[in-house]
DNA sequence: CTGAATCCGGTTCGATACTG
DNA sequence: CAGTATCGAACCGGATTCAG
């Protein structure tokens, strides 16, 4: 049933999900793919991604810096400059994410069709559809 | 239909962040490879998925059905029987994940050593440090 | 068997304020 | 400029219970 070689990513304490989770998570993505492009300085990726906070930000910085897919770079001038671009590790695995998010983009009409066709078969809507 | 070559996934409102992270969701990606090899009932994706609860499973599949790319059938016998497959967006979709996936499996050694490596360099725990 | 509903503890997140 | 500290709000996920 199962290839031999591939861990078993269904057992509950696979060490591949916390990884997986990193890589996925909703920041992850974005900061990734922005670095695909070249080196970002902090405030370049939080002015470039639309949302997230210092925390978050730096938050996820530190987690893909863990992992070795991210390198940053200090340099100690005044005020400080900090650079993050990608390792050769995550110069590898962006392309997968950017896959990803590419077919998302492509079938996102599709998807979004599709949900509204669940939603209209649902007789009486959850409390959401009386309340505006 | 969107631009796939440059998607604004940058922007805080972009209707792909929704999708995406319902797909690479913690279960949801276990539930679609799972569903890749042949379709399951709900009994079989409990068994075969370890650790997840009946909610969050019903709560996947839900979301996944919802989005098209899980088919539903319920067989009116007593009792009666479900049976999830995917659909042709599924099927479409699954692979790209399925990559993500074994990328980390096969890159999970390498990150691991690396965050040995990063968390070795902190002198001291964080949260236990010296208040002022 | 399938899965909806409820409760509830733990974690995450964002805004703000502050430091080097 | 590049973060860290703190705090309340929001969300998530698990266990339990109940219904079709």
């Amino acid at each position: 049933m199962e290839r031999a070689g591939s861990p078993d990513l269904y057992a509950a304490d696979c060490p591949v999900r916390p990884i997986y989770d990193d890589i996925t998570s909703r920041w992850a993505t974005l900061v990734l793919t922005t670095l695909m492009t070249r080196p970002h300085r902090f405030s370049q990726l939080a002015a470039r991604i639309g949302g997230i906070s210092e925390k978050m930000l730096a938050q996820t910085l530190r987690a893909l810096t863990r992992d070795g897919l991210v390198n940053r770079t200090v340099v100690p001038t005044v005020p400080i400059q900090v650079t993050y671009e990608l390792t050769a590790l995550g110069t590898d695995l962006t392309p997968h994410l950017a896959a990803l998010v590419t077919w998302v983009s492509r079938h996102t009409s599709t998807i979004q069709a599709a949900q509204a066709g669940y939603d209209a078969d649902i007789p009486i809507p959850p409390a959401v559809a009386n309340r505006r």
